[in-house]
DNA sequence: GTCTATAGTTCGATAGAC
DNA sequence: GTCTATCGAACTATAGAC
């Protein structure tokens, strides 16, 4: 980490590139460390910049910390409205399809560690199941929206199932998702090394049928 | 708090009543702010007790917070094999009746304001979904031995179950469980106020109903 | 066992030169 | 736009009186 913070800052920044390497870093540091874990100054060592960059170009730790979420957060969501657009064009639309469009975004980011996703997504993993007033804010902020047209998706595409039942499946399917995206070897472990979590789609089909299952069970209580 | 604090600390502590104080304290800091995040000083004041005597009783910030998890856990998990006993001794072992002597314990402690369960909840689930270092050590400690027995439980409950599913399933009855445990107002909110995070009974049995067709979908791939 | 006082760091943020 | 230098505050932890 200290030869890469050396690398780039021995080559002067060009427009914008400082913004990006101080996200990236902060995106690694808050995911490894948390808001209050993860200081301003390690941010700035591991971008190569300058400490005092990131209250030029964010403000604030706060605010660096939103844009963080923000960043990848208005891809994830595209990603999945694109998804969902493509399978009614095609006439694909079924149960398991949608629940594929919700989940398969962020748990693929998950295990891209290319692209430096995996960070995010346990960056998110964190965001998204705390209940702290920030996490709270954040995720409503940047996932209401997408939460909402899924829910509608949900309850155009199972039969019998109203709102209150769609919103219960959409939380339990984030539920899944999340412990999916941000793996921690448990699954590995658990299974005496059986489940791999590089086996992405493995995963996501197994976690996609059972959520469907699951969904159809809560449209008809009777059944 | 301040209030309370003072309350607290006009009248002496008695036989380990200091010890209870702090770790109460601590639970709350610790839920609503991490572990970076919560100060012993807040903790100390918060349990109106003197600064010192964290260190005193417990040696270090990071030792106070395990000391917060283990005190609950024992007894988290005790009930889970207590549930699980009574099942057995009745002759009542289905699948939806493991499920639930899984999640219950917790989703209503979770809902518990009277014992202070819900600030504990909040902060297991921060630990339980969590990536850091410090998270998985935790959670391996206390919830691995669990684990197996419920994974156990599961293959011997639900008809053609193989390890790798039986793993599957409890980690997504888990995350299930830990989206319920902590409330965050959410599910209020996007059922436009239908679901009620005080039905505790409710959301468990949706759940339950949930997580036993998709271990049973799982199970029979081909079904 | 409980307190005061403080050591020794480290934090987020900013002022001001260039 | 990027840097150095630093402010003032807050942190964990400990020493030592009582």
């Amino acid at each position: 980490m200290s030869k890469s913070a050396t690398q780039r800052s021995e080559r002067a920044f060009e427009r914008g590139e400082a913004q990006e390497a101080i996200l990236d870093a902060a995106e690694i540091a808050f995911a490894a460390s948390g808001f209050h874990g993860a200081t301003t100054r390690a941010i700035a060592e591991g971008a190569g910049a300058n400490a005092a960059l990131i209250h030029y170009y964010f403000g604030s730790k706060e605010a660096l910390f939103e844009a963080v979420i923000a960043r990848r957060s208005g891809a994830i969501n595209q990603e999945r409205r694109d998804r969902l657009a493509a399978l009614h064009k095609a006439g694909a639309v079924t149960l398991e399809a949608v629940i594929d469009a919700l989940l398969r975004p962020t748990v693929t980011l998950g295990h891209d560690s290319a692209r430096g996703g995996a960070h995010f997504t346990r960056l998110l993993s964190h965001v998204a199941s705390g209940t702290d007033e920030r996490s709270v804010r954040i995720t409503s902020t940047y996932y209401d929206a997408i939460a909402r047209v899924f829910i509608d998706e949900l309850m155009a595409t199972a039969p019998g199932l109203d709102r209150a039942a769609a919103v219960r499946g959409y939380l339990n399917a984030v539920a899944i998702g999340i412990s999916l995206m941000a793996p921690t070897g448990r699954r590995q472990m658990l299974s005496d090394g059986v489940l791999r979590e590089e086996d992405v789609d493995a995963m996501l089909d197994a976690a996609v049928r059972f959520i469907a299952v699951g969904i159809r069970a809560l449209a008809r209580p009777s059944g």
